[in-house]
DNA sequence: GAGCACTGC
């Protein structure tokens, strides 16, 4: 192995002692040495470990941000609500809120931390996600919440008042909403000096966090003189966490295959490595099936390989076969899982101590130009790189095999990666925004600033939909619904829309099956047997009224998983639909839509679609082979994606719910329509020519 | 006759 690797040359994290340690830096001059530690300003000290509790204590109390940097492990995550909630932040019917990215991390911190507290969860310290309240408002002191979830909050209360202090982890990671939190966020301090952020975040965003943050201190005084306000400086706090040391391999020279290099890495490893674990990266399913067939196929072939369990681990993989990776692997084996991007930071494996990182994942990118989004494989960042490397080290010190060199890290790699913000469609967010009353969405004071163009197309976009006035305002009552309901907003037109033709009923259905993954089972082998499954469903109007067809379906066989297993269907997929219906049904009552079923009028469901979908219009270029469409807007050559039930079937027009790119754009979830349907639902974005609508 | 990184409300 060493004639092809090369240890890399960065030193290895300082872990100094067994205390832990924390390491305290100031990014101003301290005027008060009431604790001994604070005089250091801009320059490193090491702290003894239970100054971690005094020193976070005193940061909060008089700073109105503070950013805490460090690594997993150190315990920011759980013993920071702790502190706070101990030193009486909690008082008076005040909460301590803390946001996390993703559902799962909330409900195991919160519970985490209810067992260290010694209470039941959902009193003393709850938590709020999406379906899922489990807090008490008359007891509840330690909230742990989506930063979605937040955000929907401040549609009620837009200065979050019942918080008294509001800490949000992860916000290295840059999601969209963390990002546009972070935004209101500081809107919001301005309004209340008295509340207190603590943003939580990896060491190397901590500088941006910190200026992002910075505010002009003019009014810190009060009248008399005295300080009434904390410190509108950023304090920064850096606490070493105790993971463990993971030694950097680059290759010696660059690889052209990095799926070739992956599979021979990981059987090197097992020829000359002691036992442990080991976790790939690559980009997608067929890289993965790929790698996963490579190496059973040299299991097979040669009995030195014998005793390795390789598993592919990727979100698509039905359940049970996902949960393979967290069987403990049997004494004298070793494991092999090859992940996707969600071993990065959505899935946590115990005993890893190799990673293999290809250097790449599938990214998406937005063109506001074309309004497409691409998914693409392209080259990971350095942060990203560092997290799939600590994955490693959890159980015991580790090593990373990265299969690229180390001039290739340090010269090609981007440090951090592009926010979701910039590469993503915005109409979600604009209209988020614009509910909070935030109308110059340009000049809002972004972390990172989306690009003009993405803002227009959203606001185009959300125009055309009627949500927008002529003064980019909400519309009233339809923008304002559309911004209560938590879909796309152009599932929500459709949704308002089936109000008025009285089809409502169905269409909440199909929102709910449209904002899921897919309904089918996916199976590779028996690809013959789906399409089989689905002509069952199958109906000439196309993919959304079959929809309803296999939800009825699934009804009258009383929520049957057999029944599901029969068919084809993902069971676990439909109990998300009746959860999102349910949840749709609630909103729709709240903003006063009655629910009404068109009792098999499909013209009506499908007029209510094209009222949320009119912009995705296409023709059937006729004289054309291959089943080739065009855009009515835009021109764009578009075709039916052979997973739809109009696949081949090729109606005159259709509307389509989204886009799939890879060599050509393959339109999913498609309905056929009338022409005419599209001026009557969208007067001012097509117009008649020689008896065909037009866009204008 | 082909393809879906990952979240979230």
């Amino acid at each position: 192995m060493s004639q092809f690797w090369k240890p890399g040359s960065e030193r290895p994290r300082l872990i100094d002692d067994e205390e832990g340690g924390v390491i305290f830096y100031s990014s101003s001059p301290s005027t008060s040495s009431g604790f001994g530690y604070a005089t250091i300003e801009k320059q490193r000290q090491r702290l003894p470990v239970y100054k971690y509790r005094t020193a976070i204590l005193y940061l909060v109390e008089t700073h109105a941000t503070t950013i805490i940097v460090g690594e997993t492990g150190s315990g920011k995550t759980t013993q920071i609500p702790q502190y706070l909630n101990e030193a009486g932040w909690a008082e008076g019917g005040r909460i301590i809120a803390c946001t996390q990215p993703r559902r799962l991390a909330v409900q195991a911190v919160a519970s985490r931390v209810a067992e260290e507290m010694g209470v039941k969860l959902g009193e003393e310290v709850g938590y709020t996600i999406r379906f899922e309240d489990l807090t008490n408002p008359d007891t509840t002191k330690v909230k742990f919440l989506t930063d979605g979830v937040l955000l929907r909050e401040m549609m009620d209360d837009p200065l979050l008042t019942k918080y008294s202090v509001i800490m949000v982890d992860e916000a290295h990671e840059r999601s969209l909403s963390t990002d546009i939190l972070l935004g209101l966020l500081k809107k919001i301090q301005r309004r209340r000096p008295e509340l207190r952020l603590i943003i939580s975040s990896a060491t190397i965003e901590a500088k941006s966090m910190s200026s992002f943050f910075q505010t002009s201190s003019k009014k810190r005084k009060g009248q008399t003189g005295e300080d009434l306000e904390p410190r509108t400086d950023p304090a920064i706090l850096s606490v070493e966490g105790r993971g463990f040391n993971v030694q950097i391999h680059y290759l010696e020279e660059p690889v052209s295959d990095y799926l070739q290099a992956a599979v021979s890495t990981v059987l090197s490893i097992h020829d000359q490595e002691p036992m442990g674990d080991i976790l790939v990266f690559l980009t997608g399913q067929d890289d993965i099936d790929a790698a996963v067939q490579l190496l059973t196929e040299e299991v097979h072939n040669n009995r030195k390989h014998s005793g390795l369990i390789i598993l592919p681990l990727y979100s698509g993989l039905p359940r049970a076969e996902q949960d393979l990776v967290f069987s403990p692997t049997p004494r004298g084996q070793r494991k092999i899982i090859i992940s996707t991007n969600i071993a990065e930071t959505s899935l946590t494996l115990e005993g890893i101590v190799y990673v293999v990182d290809s250097g790449f994942s599938k990214q998406r990118f937005y063109n506001p130009i074309s309004n497409i989004e691409n998914l693409v494989v392209a080259p990971i960042s350095q942060a990203s790189a560092r997290q799939r490397a600590g994955r490693a080290g959890r159980v015991r010190p580790g090593k990373c095999y990265r299969l690229y060199t180390e001039e290739y890290f340090v010269k090609e790699m981007s440090t951090q990666g592009i926010p979701e913000m910039q590469r993503t469609n915005l109409v979600s967010c604009v209209i988020q925004l614009k509910a909070l009353g935030i109308d110059n969405i340009l000049g809002f004071d972004w972390l990172a600033s989306p690009s003009p163009e993405a803002v227009i197309r959203a606001l185009e976009v959300l125009y055309s939909l009627r949500i927008l006035d002529d003064d980019a305002k909400l519309t009233s009552p339809t923008g304002f619904q559309v911004a209560e309901i938590s879909l796309d907003p152009m599932i929500s037109k459709m949704i308002l829309s089936a109000n008025l033709l009285g089809c409502s009923e169905e269409i909440i259905t199909i929102s709910a099956i449209l904002s899921i993954q897919s309904i089918w089972v996916s199976v590779r082998g028996s690809q013959k047997e789906l399409d089989e499954a689905k002509l069952r469903f199958a109906v000439a109007e196309g993919d959304h009224v079959t929809y309803l067809n296999v939800y009825k379906g699934f009804l009258e066989s009383g929520k049957s998983s057999q029944w599901c297993y029969k068919n084809f269907i993902n069971y676990h997929a439909m109990k998300k639909v009746i959860e999102i219906r349910e949840q749709l049904r609630r909103i729709a009552q709240r903003i006063g839509i009655a629910l009404k079923s068109c009792e098999g009028n499909t013209e009506v469901l499908r007029k209510a679609i094209t009222a949320g979908f009119f912009a995705n219009a296409c023709h059937l270029e006729t004289f054309s082979k291959g089943g080739m469409y065009k855009t009515v807007r835009g021109s764009q050559e578009v075709y039916i994606h052979p997973s739809s039930v109009l696949f081949r079937v090729n109606p005159k027009w259709v509307i389509f719910h989204s886009l799939v790119s890879t060599d050509r754009q393959y339109m999913r979830n498609v309905t056929a329509i009338d022409p005419s349907w599209l001026i009557e639902a969208a007067p001012h974005f097509y117009e008649h020519q020689r008896g065909n609508p037009v866009a204008y």
